[in-house]
DNA sequence: TTAAAAAGTTAGATACATCAAACTTTTTGC
DNA sequence: GCAAAAAGTTTGATGTATCTAACTTTTTAA
């Protein structure tokens, strides 16, 4: 396999662009990419080409546009740095959604992995610590809203003194029971305990960096229940059922 | 005065190098620029070249260079980004020195002023507000080295739900003395409360975005003790004690 | 003072991203 | 089935960023 070539930004945006409307429709054409990215159509040409060279697209002339196995992983990933940013931006940061999903469209293509990975772990301990969660957010609020510190963060504590106990000792509580993933509910939140077994799912896993410690989090349920949707360091991911009774969890909520 | 044109990146990053060297030594010469910014010699050329003819820098074949006034405010307000952003990364998200400053000055160009300036209230807010601070950031490391986030969270709460109180009661001691900037030490912080008469600072403050309600630090003083140092909103600002002495703040520590 | 070294510039090339205008192929609707 | 519309491509242009190699100016130091 080709060494991963860097990609430049407006190459990765044409990736993420063709993933997106692969979603939504069921094939990409380049009149649609064109207007997501508000580009001429034949700019759209040009890039495909070169994407196309790299292995990243199929592509003949006239055809339809589909991601090759390789193209899709890269444009996965490029989402995966949008949506962590936006998601920072968005919950933490308190940024509106349309600023927030511009900038984190332009910053996408220069962040770290390090610091993705980072942001990733910091969004995590805002929402579980009992120390941060929503009450501090509101916090937040307040002070970006010019509101005195003060008065935002003793509201804060006050609320918090009590609440804290409280929510301390529930989190200290339910560290107790270890629950299969497979068992969780949608919207349900918990840290992995341990990935039984050494087949596809932990080389998988391993491979994105999800390990025992890690914070996962339940999505949904696809297939007629067959399958549990999760999220977890950022990925979105599909496990069978089979396979999530092989992943042990202490939830938290 | 020409509309503010966009600039590319890399211009960016030769206006900031140039500030840069100008701070080091006397002027900035192309080899210099060359050396900080990885680049060919004939580079730095065409660069300022183009700078200069955006009336960004004082350029002649030859001749030293130096940034414009035009220039210079264009370059601060760069390194002023790289800074907010290296911060962030060091102190919240406890990303390395190296890796931090690498990724700011790539981030600095495309981030959003919106963003930035939302940044930089969460920062003040993480170190000031008693229920954020050195304790949860603490808690914030261990889960990233792969700690239990239960106890990393446990221990910052129980540390915390004493601790907690006393700060909380101490800061709402603070909340009563009002003290000019004029008379506050080297490291301290405050929330300015008022900035008394119409004058030079007042417009230079506002234009700045700062008013009431900005969190100010004393970084230093400078010229035989005549003039204070502090940072507000991200930016570094050298007062007269004659103006500083008209702003009223409400310190924190 | 002057020749070699260092610094800086110019010329010419490559690569990328984009566009408008002219052209070709495919799709659509009668 | 076929003409018009829509979609897609090619061509040729501009603007940016960078490089190497050849050249010029300035500085240094013998
Ligand atoms: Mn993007
Ligand atoms: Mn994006
Ligand atoms: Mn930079
Ligand atoms: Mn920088």
């Amino acid at each position: 396999m080709a060494a991963k070539e860097r990609l430049s930004s407006s190459m990765e945006d044409y990736l993420e662009a063709i993933l997106h409307i692969s979603a939504e429709k069921q094939a990409a054409r380049a009149k649609d990419i064109a207007k997501r990215l508000k580009v001429n159509n034949s700019s759209v040409t040009s890039a495909l080409r070169l994407l196309s060279e790299k292995g990243l697209v199929n592509y003949a002339p006239y055809d339809i546009i589909t991601l090759t196995a390789q193209g899709k992983k890269r444009a996965e990933e490029i989402a995966r740095r949008h949506e962590t940013l936006k998601d920072f931006f968005v919950k933490i940061l308190l940024i509106d959604e349309t600023e927030a999903e511009k900038a984190s469209c332009k910053m996408e293509h220069v962040i770290s992995n390090k610091i993705l990975d980072r942001l990733i772990s910091f969004v995590e301990f805002v929402e579980i610590c009992p120390r941060g969660g929503k009450e501090w957010l509101r916090g937040f609020r307040r002070h970006c809203e010019g509101d005195d510190i003060s008065a935002s963060c003793e509201d804060s504590i006050s609320l918090c003194l009590e609440d804290l106990r409280k929510k301390a000792q529930a989190f200290k509580n339910s560290q107790q029971e270890a629950v299969l993933l497979k068992e969780m509910d949608a919207g349900q939140r918990g840290k992995i305990l341990q990935i039984k077994g050494h087949g596809e799912i932990n080389k998988r896993l391993s491979a994105m960096g999800v390990s025992s410690g890690s914070i996962v989090e339940v999505e949904g349920r696809a297939l007629q229940e067959e399958r549990i949707e999760i999220k977890v360091r950022g990925y979105h991911l599909s496990l069978r059922n089979e396979d999530a009774a092989k992943i042990s969890v202490e939830p938290y909520n």
